[in-house]
RNA sequence: CGGGCUGUAGUGGAUCGGUACCACGCUUGGUUUGGGACCAAGAAGCAGUGGGUUCAAUUCCCACCAGCCCGACCA
């Protein structure tokens, strides 16, 4: 991408009171855009990050058997009722609403309404179960207070898979390969996610959260320096400077950011639509659920509130807009058509490359730009690389620049960059 | 929902009650080039909304709306 084309534009300043390392750094890069509270636009760059994110998640969700699906956000009352959640909690955290006529409508902050009964229709025998469906879609929640950029939305983008199965161990055996998955995608996403132990709320007495440990957080999860013992404040009955129960390690209390949590359901919403299967011995049983939820949003908050210094963004590899920022300094012409032609050649060998080629902006704004956008690799062409016939290679992360020519840069961006 | 702070060109900020100023950005022209460079000339505003006090309100008071933060809330 043409940089001097792109939608969207790094700002010098911003609101002064926006306090959120995220919220502020996004905004600034020209990721996202605020349209109120809690409701941001994805611009390009963002979009890119957050489908990036997706694509992740996409592959780990396929690889333990789920299957996409995309249900309506609109969803009617009667759904609700059915379970009991049209006026508690709903009220509290749904949308609602009415149509033409005396309908009622809500916007979907959670699916189980709707997939449960969608199951239903497809599964009869014990030969369609287990059965995995996931989503990708747009979550709408009236939260009392959104806040801190992307990391509390009114409306924000949440992988929801839910699973059916027809034994409790089934049930269990599948919870714990997801876990295994949610593991799998922070740690590609660059996040060290903590497995905490957390309550089930109204539907489940299990539950685990995934925890990102920062000061950014509005979770408290109390964690042990010993050994891997860790349980949301909520439920736990150890408290900061104690010794652990269970290795006498030091326990601590630190803020995170929740970014999944897995739930057995069991039958909590089988039940409420009757929802049974034909077992091999011919009797009717009850099926069993589980569901696991990550907000996009929120990692991708979550990941810059972790990874930035005074200057921007670092992105991991596995997430970032693009692989490398190819950077042509100086407006001088021979110049040009070098990164030209550089830039030309990187597509050509399958990189995803954002080329500054703009030509109004000064030599400090485009290393600064660099900087703030975060993408991994930095390669600049300038009156020095020309002169010595080579390309300036750097890491963003790292303080050092190094020179090579152009064949040697191609073969090093292969080594250095998982994605091709 | 309680508490605090804040609303002024696209953005960030000034403006002891006398109808608005600066910087950035933008437009035009020129110079410059390794950390947001310089010169010149421009364009850009219902001062969040409504009410009150006053000869006069961007400025003081009230209400509402919006934003940020703390708390409550949160599968």
């Amino acid at each position: 991408m043409r940089q001097s084309l792109l939608f969207g534009k790094t700002l010098r300043e911003l609101q002064s009171d926006e306090v959120s390392v995220n919220a502020k750094l996004l905004l600034r890069g020209g990721f996202i855009d605020k349209l109120m509270s809690g409701s941001y636009t994805y611009l390009p760059l963002g979009l890119a990050v957050l489908q990036n994110i997706a694509a992740l998640i996409r592959q780990e969700m396929n690889a333990i058997g789920g299957q996409e699906v995309l249900m309506p956000a609109l969803h009617p009352k009667e759904a609700w009722e059915q379970t009991g959640r049209w006026k508690d909690p709903g009220r509290e955290v749904m949308f609602q609403f009415s149509g033409r006529g005396d309908r009622q409508y809500g916007l979907g902050w959670t699916h189980e309404e709707i997939i449960t009964p969608l199951a239903k229709k497809f599964v009869s025998s014990y030969k369609d179960l287990p059965l995995k469906l996931y989503q990708i879609q747009t979550k709408f929640r009236d939260e009392p207070r959104a806040k801190s950029g992307l990391l509390r939305g009114r409306e924000f983008m949440m992988k929801d898979l839910y699973s059916f199965h027809g034994s409790e161990t089934d049930l269990d055996e599948f919870y714990e390969r997801a876990k295994g998955a949610y593991l799998k995608i922070f740690k590609r996403a660059g996040l060290e996610a903590i497995l905490t132990e957390a309550s089930g709320g109204a539907f489940s007495q299990y539950s685990h959260e995934f925890q990102v440990a920062t000061p950014a957080g509005e979770d408290i999860v109390i964690t042990c320096a010993g050994c891997d013992y860790a349980q949301n404040r909520e439920i736990a009955k150890q408290k900061s400077g104690d010794a652990c129960t269970r290795c006498k390690g030091e326990i601590q209390a630190q803020r995170a950011i929740e970014v999944g949590n897995i739930f057995k359901l069991k039958t909590r919403f089988t039940e409420a639509v009757r929802f049974t299967y034909r077992g091999e011995d011919g009797t009717s049983n009850p099926v069993l659920m589980g569901c696991y939820g990550i907000g996009l949003g929120r990692v991708m908050g979550a990941i810059v509130e972790v990874h930035h210094d005074e200057r921007g963004i670092l992105w991991p590899e596995a997430v970032a807009p693009f692989s490398a920022h190819l950077l042509r300094l100086q407006r001088d012409r021979r110049l040009g058509k070098t990164a030209d032609a550089l830039y030309a050649s990187l597509q050509k060998s399958g990189f995803s490359v954002l080329y500054d080629d703009r030509e109004e902006s000064s030599i400090g704004e485009k290393l600064a730009d660099a900087d703030l956008i975060g993408i991994p690799l930095r390669l600049v062409i300038s009156e020095k690389t020309l002169e010595k016939n080579q390309i300036e290679v750097k890491l963003r992360g790292e303080p050092a620049a190094a020179l090579m020519p152009e064949k040697d840069l191609i073969k090093y961006l292969k080594t250095v960059l998982g994605r091709v």
